[in-house]
DNA sequence: ATTGAAATCGCGCCACC
DNA sequence: GGTGGCGCGATTTCAAT
């Protein structure tokens, strides 16, 4: 399925990372080929799973959402079964914007977004008393530091 | 600058939020205008701040990069010039995408990939040893249970 | 087998109503 | 907000290496 990716597919990748809405014709230029052969690379690397899609960023606090909180939530029971629970439950959850499974001594830590704290402690009280759930923890964010593409494809494009 | 967005200007920004290559012409479809129009909805919440960017999605995993990490951090000093430092110094850190500010018991909240152990290993030994670092507490990401995009804009959709 | 060149077709984007 | 139209980019076909 998926092979080795030579540089200009690094490039490719690094171009469309930064910039989703890439016209074929720049991209081409960029990475230094025609725009056909680019155009097909791009479909490949789509269709083996390494562009996974495309996404418009918003801003959450000019959209009116001025709370965003890290939540760490730890399971009275780790079976794969209750993860998958928890794991559900916290899909159906719009405020949950992402929720990873952790080791060490906290199972689960969730980015939440919302418009303001009232919502926020409404769906804490939905959390805390959702199956298996021991304890929360949350940590309001003050400011956004960094935020940075998902992949450090620089770390990679040295290497041959 | 900004005003108030109406139904249409929001489904606009459900859309691209799900879909940041989506064509002017299916988009107009869907909010129900006509292609003009709608560029020029998009202009404008581009320009007003409420689209900050486009990017293409890429999967770490599939790419080599299997270690996901949180990493927390407690600074010895909470002066603004000491956080703008810490700041400056996970900026410069390809390896952290992801950086928060927090209130409550921790400062910083690090999101980290790296191709493998050892890299990250050598990371943190970099980190703990970064001015002003009191504690660095890390936590390894088994699997990603949920990754939404970043703004929960049915939760407004239902309003006026 | 893969690239690049040419040609077609649809979209982005500007005019104006 | 809608209509019309021009030019560019996306996409396919085909020749060439």
């Amino acid at each position: 399925m998926s092979k080795s990716l030579d540089q200009i597919d690094l490039k490719i990748l690094q171009e469309i990372q930064d910039d989703g809405r890439i016209t074929n014709v720049e991209l081409a230029k960029r990475v230094g080929i025609s725009p056909p052969p680019c155009l097909r690379r791009v479909r490949t690397l789509e269709e083996e799973g390494y562009i996974k899609g495309y996404r418009g960023l918003l801003d959450p606090a000019q959209l009116g959402f001025d709370v965003t909180v890290f939540a760490s939530v730890h399971l009275s029971s780790q079976a794969e079964a209750d993860l998958r629970g928890f794991e559900a439950f916290v899909r159906a959850e719009p405020l949950v914007r992402e929720c990873w499974m952790l080791s060490g001594e906290v199972d689960f830590i969730l980015k939440c977004v919302a418009p303001d704290m009232a919502t926020f402690q409404n769906f804490v009280a939905h959390l805390t008393a959702a199956p298996h759930v021991r304890n929360v923890r949350t940590s309001l964010v003050l400011r956004n530091s960094k935020y940075a593409a998902a992949v450090p494809l620089e770390l990679k494009s040295a290497a041959t």
